[in-house]
DNA sequence: AAAGCGCACAACCGCAGCTAG
DNA sequence: ACTAGCTGCGGTTGTGCGCTT
């Protein structure tokens, strides 16, 4: 038993939109709005077209200071520094880029941002062992999962190597005073936030301001529309939107990085720490049961942004 | 010239979350 | 507390266009 459909199929044209219905629907929207509901407004505007298709033609197409094509590159970097903090989230990224609708960004990504990273990626270099902590080497994690992200990806840096600084500066948030006390990050794992309180893990629970370096792990913010607004859910904090967390105690960043300007030129400077290596785990494992192909995917790209 | 192919973008689909009744 | 309807989101598919052979 599935729900209902949200219009009669049958009835409503699909397919691409001809420059009639647009400014049937333009005009319409402009001289009496949404009216809070779209499922009615096709009706009401003359379209036979299905209220979700009308939304989804306003908010990706019609409506004002849509920008089309041609992303710069420091929007390249605002969305490949947000994908790896957020992942898909392409309505709170487009959030972020002014202009910009979620669709175009997601498109953009998959076509050829994507693509582009990529073909920078040389997987041989980041893939060696011996980058690893010797400690880290000696005891591997437990978890085949966790296991896999050591070998693969992550190297362990020092917190004061790299400096990033897109990151933090196109979003619109406070400048200063970035520690928080508590967090509302929500995980696929965390059906709620009252749920995250107790479910969070130690990592999280220690956010600070970074914001000249690295990445964070397990972050999930879930609010915005594509038209920017955020409209109903919590707010995304600060440490969601590119503000990462490390572990003050040990002075330890777990991350794999790069400097976007040097044309994916990548150095590193590789220090063994003494970390708490279960704090490692939990922070790695936590991260990594998100989703591993996509854990994979974000590594990489941390690699090179950071 | 035309058929095949790949790419980019637009649009659709289904699901989850929210909310009003 | 429950349910149905609506909205918004992210993944996927469809379509048109340009390039190559």
């Amino acid at each position: 038993m599935g729900r209902a459909p949200c219009c009669d199929k049958a009835s409503v044209k699909k397919g691409p939109w001809s420059p009639e219905e647009d400014t049937k629907l333009k005009e319409y929207i402009e001289k009496h709005g949404t009216g809070g509901n779209w499922i009615a407004l096709p009706q009401k505007a003359g379209l036979k077209r299905c209220g979700k298709s009308c939304r989804l033609r306003w908010l990706n197409y019609l409506r004002p200071n849509i920008k089309h094509g041609d992303f710069s590159d420091e929007e390249d970097r605002i969305i490949c520094s947000l994908y790896v903090n957020i992942g898909s989230r392409w309505s709170i990224i487009a959030a972020q880029l002014p202009g910009r609708t979620d669709n175009d960004i997601k498109n953009y990504w998959n076509t050829k941002l994507k693509k582009k990273l990529m073909s920078l990626l040389p997987l041989s270099h980041h893939r060696k062992q011996a980058s690893f902590p010797s400690s880290i080497l000696q005891n591997p994690p437990p978890s085949p999962s966790s296991h896999q992200l050591y070998g693969e990806y992550c190297t362990y840096t020092p917190m004061t190597t790299t400096s990033f600084p897109v990151t933090t500066e196109p979003l619109s948030l406070p400048s200063s005073n970035y520690a928080t006390t508590t967090t509302s990050i929500s995980h696929p794992f965390h059906q709620s936030q009252d749920s995250m309180a107790s479910a969070i893990s130690p990592m999280q629970q220690c956010y600070y301001p970074i914001r000249d370096s690295m990445l964070m792990f397990g972050s999930e913010g879930s609010c915005s529309s594509s038209d920017g607004s955020c409209s109903q859910g919590r707010e995304i904090k600060q440490e969601e939107m590119g503000y990462q967390s490390y572990n003050d105690s040990n002075n330890l960043m777990l991350s794999c990085y790069s400097n976007m300007n040097d044309g994916g030129c990548f150095s590193e400077t590789l220090t063994p720490l003494d970390c708490d290596l279960e704090e490692i785990k939990q922070l790695i494992r936590f991260n990594n049961v998100d989703d591993e192909n996509k854990t994979e995917e974000k590594a990489m790209y941390q690699y090179y942004y950071y």
